[in-house]
DNA sequence: GCTGCTCTATTTGTATACAAAATTTAACGT
DNA sequence: ACGTTAAATTTTGTATACAAATAGAGCAGC
């Protein structure tokens, strides 16, 4: 049986991740722990967890709240991700196993078709934002560098906090699934700095399409 | 008054840091809270807090241990710290004040004074060191991106605890002292390429004197 | 001598109790 | 009616108590 406070952690977050607790939300310790039954040591544990990922923010004293982000914020996120994504493709480049690449290929082709479909948007983007983040995963993956995999990781709370894929259009997801098929491509032939190339104005794109305007100065 | 808890986390964290404490010693929560006279509460946050900066590991029902590191992390880091800082130079180069400009070029004729000086290594190279660190810490601060800030901070533990400036010959200390002046140069004339450029090579440079060969494949 | 087991002792995980701080509420004076 | 101060309540921080899990010592069997 997994730990209590594995388990109050995990519920948090993804209540939080759902937006169902957003709007710098109060997380009471108490309250949290009479809600699931259990006492206030392993929520305190849970607590102090996210906030070190930053999901949550303490106040010495004053208790945590669920962490709010601006435009800001977002605006950092992607700079940050760009960069290391990109690098996590060209380190991805030389390892990459033929396997790997047709894993890759085959989900191009599945979030090409998916794009094609005309479900309504309430089916259709969760699906291919679910295989986005298998797709940018992966190369993570395959870049073989744990660090950098939980460097990306804490940086990508944000995003999924704010729903932001819920706004593409679509022109902007054509060109996206372009770019996931170019970086497979690059990847294939070997070409890694195409492939860190295509990957970081992909990321950069994605940034411009949700907040607007490149960089109002 | 601070919280206890706050109090025991930089007690262990510097004791880390100085190596006072090193090879993946065991951290028993008892141990250490009837040594500085408190409860066990307050450690064990101090212990979470530290494993989730990498600082420890720990094991359900198993414990803390002091976090255990090799040349394969060490390569990671340096290499995410040299996309990472070249980045954070990239973004401070186009905000530099001439105040900040100044002041960088204060560090790097003081590093300069110190490298000449015939002191023995023991009071020179901690002295170099703190103001290495200044250094680059001033170039994060000045790219005005909190979580770049953040990222960077979690890997510059690792070098510390293996104290990797001890291995430094004279020719590297010297071309990493022409680096940032040349990084300070590039930053006063605005060339963001450059300064970044240059950053990039400085910590990989630093790198290789550190670990030898480039890349054995 | 070595391997595997049981039982004990240590150590972690959770619950509860109490103290300190902060927030809210209420009373009071102007 | 307003602001200020002082209780009262809520909430966090720490200590202690107990349960569950792990590690280690000692011993049986080969």
């Amino acid at each position: 049986m997994a730990k209590i406070a594995t388990t109050v952690y995990e519920q948090i977050r993804t209540a939080i991740l759902n937006g169902e607790l957003s709007n710098s939300e109060r997380l009471v310790e108490e309250d949290l722990a009479v809600s699931m039954g259990i006492s206030r040591t392993p929520v305190r544990e849970a607590l102090r967890r996210l906030a070190a990922e930053g999901l949550v923010d303490v106040s010495p004293n004053r208790g945590a709240r669920v962490a709010e982000w601006d435009v800001h914020d977002l605006r950092e996120i992607f700079d940050l991700r760009s960069i290391l994504e990109s690098h996590a493709c060209e380190l991805a480049t030389p390892r990459a196993s033929a396997a790997e690449i047709e894993f890759l290929e085959n989900i191009c082709t599945e979030m090409e078709e998916l794009a094609e479909t005309d479900l309504s948007s309430e089916t259709r983007l969760p699906a291919l934002a679910a295989r986005n983040r298998i797709f940018h995963g992966k190369i993570i993956e395959m870049s073989n560098s744990t660090r950098l995999g939980l460097l990306i990781e804490t940086l990508i709370h944000v995003p999924i906090v704010m729903q932001t894929y819920k706004v593409y259009s679509p022109e902007a997801l054509q060109r996206s699934l372009h770019h996931h098929r170019e970086i497979v491509n690059a990847m294939k032939a070997g070409d890694e700095v195409w492939a860190s190339s295509v990957m970081r104005a992909h990321v950069l794109a994605a940034r411009e399409e949700i907040l607007g305007q490149p960089d109002p100065a």
